[in-house]
DNA sequence: GTCGTGTTTCCTGCTT
DNA sequence: GAAGCAGGAAACACGA
């Protein structure tokens, strides 16, 4: 039972690490390399996804009798977020099972298999067979129209759910660019989470070179249904400083966060917002979640002992960056970041490690950090 | 609208 | 001097 929850929570949080990366390595000097992750996880949830942004994920747009085993586990956490089915039922062994090896299955097999999720997946693998039947045949003739009209965007008339693109937004490119004016920055696609098409806006921006661009959850509900919109990283213009801060004596500043940009303004650069958007998860889950994944944190963080939850940033800096990308918060910094994690010495979710530099320890108030606890990982 | 929570931002002072 | 730590203060986003 645990161990099911916290796999399929790892699973989450794998689907939840896809979603900051935000462009593709330009492997910055010194930044991380995980070599060839084109096998790393590729999950996308989805969770807050609505429907019609699946279009772009890759087992929504693949014949499920062609679906990987990360395809089969992608479309299930889909589902089990959508019906916040409890995960804890679930049969991990079920969740890895090849996609062919899924459409051979009646309704009733996986009744057995998924219990009261089986139903609808079932009727789902139905619906995307028929999708996908449907969609490669018109595909084909879109090919045959391409060739003959060459209009640059032939519109299917029937597109994929999610394809509704708005060009307005933000490129790969515009936000490729601002990473490189960013300076090092690696995002999950260094650590090893390559998202690859299967995000939502991947589709749509996979003519502008934007294949990685995933979205989505959580482990506990996210924060985000990403966009290019939201996934903006500072220009020159957003270093900005906020009305009235202006007004404040030159060279000192009041204490305090300073106000955001009004509401309208706020409004123009951020429509979704006005969406509910369930919190995401916080920030010690998340720095757990880079512990738990050693093969992937690619050396930003590492367990100084495991056993008593200590452990250290060994990229500072860079952990930050990511929980930036994370929060959409451009401006993370290993300072701020470090702030909130002393907050938790209160809430006993940490622990002070005294003497020793970007060394920390998990409180009494933390979990899922020990062996026990994160089935499936090592470290 | 209010409140609580969880940050985020900035600061000062101290330590390494 | 730089980087990191500690913690105060205030702002902000979000859910209840």
């Amino acid at each position: 039972m645990m161990s099911a929850t916290c796999e399929l929570s790892s699973i989450l949080t794998k689907a939840n690490h896809a979603m900051y990366q935000i462009s593709d390595p330009g492997q910055p000097a010194g930044s991380l390399s995980l070599g060839d992750s084109k096998d790393s996880l590729q999950l996308l949830t989805s969770a807050q996804l609505p429907a019609e942004l699946l279009g772009p994920c890759k087992w929504y747009n693949t014949d499920p009798q062609f679906w990987s085993k990360q395809n089969v586990l992608e479309w299930i956490s889909y589902h089990v977020e959508e019906t916040k089915f409890d995960a804890s039922t679930l049969n991990m062994a079920y969740c890895t099972l090849e996609g062919s090896v899924l459409c051979q299955m009646s309704r009733d097999t996986m009744l057995s298999m998924f219990g009261p999720l089986g139903d609808r997946l079932y009727h789902s693998l139905q619906d995307l067979k028929a999708k996908n039947r449907i969609r490669e045949s018109s595909e084909t003739f879109q090919v045959h129209m391409n060739s003959t009209v060459q209009t640059g965007q032939l519109s299917t008339g029937s597109p994929a759910p999610g394809c509704g693109t708005d060009f307005s937004k933000p490129t790969s490119r515009d936000v490729q660019s601002e990473l490189k004016m960013m300076g090092e920055l690696p995002s999950w696609s260094d650590l090893g989470y390559e998202s690859g098409p299967t995000s939502p806006d991947s589709l749509d921006s996979s003519s502008a070179g934007m294949q990685n661009f995933p979205s989505s959850p959580d482990s506990g509900g996210s924060d985000s249904e990403l966009d290019f919109s939201e996934m903006r990283l500072p220009s020159a213009t957003d270093s900005y400083q906020e009305p009235g801060r202006a007004e404040l004596k030159p060279g000192k500043r009041g204490r305090g966060r300073p106000r955001k940009l009004s509401r309208g303004a706020e409004d123009c650069m951020d429509t979704k917002k006005s969406k509910h958007a369930p919190r995401g998860t916080h920030l010690w889950e998340f720095i757990r979640d880079i512990l738990i994944h050693p093969e992937l944190n690619n050396g930003l963080m590492k367990w100084e002992d495991r056993r008593e939850g200590v452990f250290k940033f060994l990229k500072s800096e860079a952990v930050a960056q990511l929980w930036g990308q994370k929060k959409k918060n451009s401006s993370m910094t290993y300072e701020k970041l470090s702030r909130a994690m002393r907050y938790y010495y209160k809430r006993e979710i940490l622990e002070r490690v005294d003497g020793r530099r970007l060394v920390y320890k998990f409180g009494k108030n933390s979990s899922g950090w020990k062996k026990r606890e994160s089935i499936g990982e090592n470290g």
